[in-house]
DNA sequence: TATGAATGAGCGTTCATTCAT
DNA sequence: AATGAATGAACGCTCATTCAT
């Protein structure tokens, strides 16, 4: 898929694909430490173990860079969550694990989810909408395992909003780190978003 | 206050307050366009209606004026909250008052907000840690307003990760405004999370 | 005489000699320790004890304060010299006595005379003339000692060449200090530079 | 030794030296005419025949540019002076040949050692230490030859200093080119500066 | 396929100078 | 006579991108 939206002049597809998760590896690194704007071209090359040269056959712009990082940071999420998410399973405990997954999930790239919360915006549009597309089927998962989960009726809205909840709250352990991880662990965050959901949803639940 | 970590060349101290109000006026806009490292300073000199010379007798350094749009955020938040906010008042009415209160605010400067969670990871970190202050001095406010108003025992946890969330589903409604602006409305939203909160907490209210 | 090469927009006399030698007095230190061009006009006008306006109401460019700065030391140090040298004097202890002034005024004005030497280049051709000949006159005023005190007939060409090492001699003092002034005091270094001159004059003389 | 304090992105180091020789000769001829200070980076490029970005290839700082042409001209100073110089020759002549060639040389690179003279100051502290050394390196071959060519004791104080006269007298007949050479050829200072040495080092000597 | 030297548009910033008050 | 806010040309320097090898 992304080799649809970035083009290489390399033939050999074997090879873009590995000098890109070179490129993805080295990248990453350095845009958790210094940002986007502030990480040069020549440093990505560097870090990628090739000149700046190779560089250039395998993106077009800088920018491609930026589209292939956030692009393999949902990749990596969304196959996490696929695993941990069983879609015809139907009990409560299913969203709590699925949440539990997730949350535990955020706290595994809390950095890589940070760079993306501060860099989506110097993608071109198109590329914007790409990685929203991805970031809307993951609130998706999640809003079909609440409604699976859930008995009773629920209207869509809350169910939407609830997902959103979750979603957003996954990431906020990481981008409200300094704040949050004074007072909480991940697992007491967890217990306690749990805990505050269901009570919200009438549920009682032994935590864990 | 930001006078005192933005020094400036010129002596009139009503002219540098009119003169950066031109500055951060003219800052936001851009920002909010093209984000912070994609403007500038020329373009912030001419949208504030001075040359580039008179912008650098108001700060150092560009990233001044990203401080200085920040500081004037916050500064605007919080004096909104503190009208809004009546610490006397311990009824659950108080607490939805302050949270329709604030997601108001959040849905008028949806726009600066953004630009906030973009572009604070540029400023320096001492810069940094004086915004992240006055967001803990928000949450703070938001605790407080919700140990008011709620009966019976919470666990301190409970109260900070509540008063979280209401912060960050207040700032999330600007920032995943392409996902939830297309289900909710400001006033429809707000209700909804009203109502997810309220239950949770055991809570009957009449909405409104 | 500055007066005519520095024209200046007010007419009080007085006050223009008055400002221009707070001018001169600011200038000379900054120009000693940052040089000529890294002294930016403001910095001058504060060290004069002035506005960067009124500066500009007894100048016209900035090169003229450094102007101002070389007249005023060459007028100090032709003074100097001329309270030392009696013309009408004949014995070898009068070219020894103007020897050991000129050296101890250069001694006194290191500073000043290693930043003439170092940024007069940086003025107008006209003023570079106009201080060139303040120094032919000092040269001059050194060979009329010589003709005087020595005996003998010498050719013209030495006269020159002596009175030249005698003026460089003395300002070699001051710019090249690091290295001199390991070794030598200035009474070391006068004392041991006149009887190397002398010995080649076939001269005796008790040293002071 | 030059690359070791001017580090550039280039590995060539063959294109290195030949770019740097390039830009070591386009910058003399600017800093000759405009001094250091007045002439700009782009000046320099293209006086060195790339663009403002190569130039930067291959140094880090405007100030390196200064550096690597002190540094060269020191270079050549010493080539040249060690080829004049046989350090076992012990008689007289060995020090008028020595003082013919060094006046020689300074006659040759009049502009370059002027440059120096007027724009050292700029350098950092670092550099300057490194160029002042050179020149104590100067000093001490002189002080070698006259030590080697004067028989009789002579304090070690009275050999420094006709070392440094030498040295300087050197110097000054480029830095007061326009007093020195009305009246004399290069050809006629030398005969006379090394008549009044000897003199004064009471030596007789057939001059040529 | 891989390299890295070359390019130059464009950036942030400075500062001599002016001029309305 | 004195002030200092305003100006903008010009500087040093960076870095994404290209292209000959």
């Amino acid at each position: 898929m992304p080799e649809k939206q970035v083009p290489s002049t390399i033939k050999d597809e074997a090879l873009v694909s590995k000098r890109r998760n070179q490129m993805i590896k080295g990248a990453v690194t350095l845009f958790i430490e210094k940002g986007f704007h502030k990480t040069t071209t020549r440093e990505i090359a560097k870090a990628s173990g090739f000149s700046i040269g190779t560089l250039y056959e395998y993106i077009r712009k800088k920018e491609d860079v930026l589209f292939l990082v956030c692009d393999s940071i949902y990749q990596r999420v969304k196959e996490r969550m696929e695993d941990a998410i069983d879609p015809h399973q139907t009990s409560v405990q299913s969203l709590t694990h699925a949440i539990r997954s997730y949350f535990q999930l955020m706290d595994d790239m809390q950095d890589e989810v940070l760079v993306m919360y501060q860099e989506v915006k110097s993608l071109s549009r198109d590329a914007q909408d790409y990685v929203l597309q991805k970031e809307r089927d993951m609130v998706a998962m999640l809003e079909q395992v609440i409604v699976n989960s859930l008995p009773g009726e629920h209207p869509e809205e809350e169910i939407k909003l609830i997902a959103n909840n979750i979603f957003v709250q996954g990431q906020m352990w990481g981008f409200r780190r300094w704040i949050l991880q004074r007072t909480f662990t991940i697992e007491s965050y967890t217990d306690t978003q749990i805990q505050l959901l269901l009570k919200g949803l009438d549920k009682e639940e032994t935590l864990q």
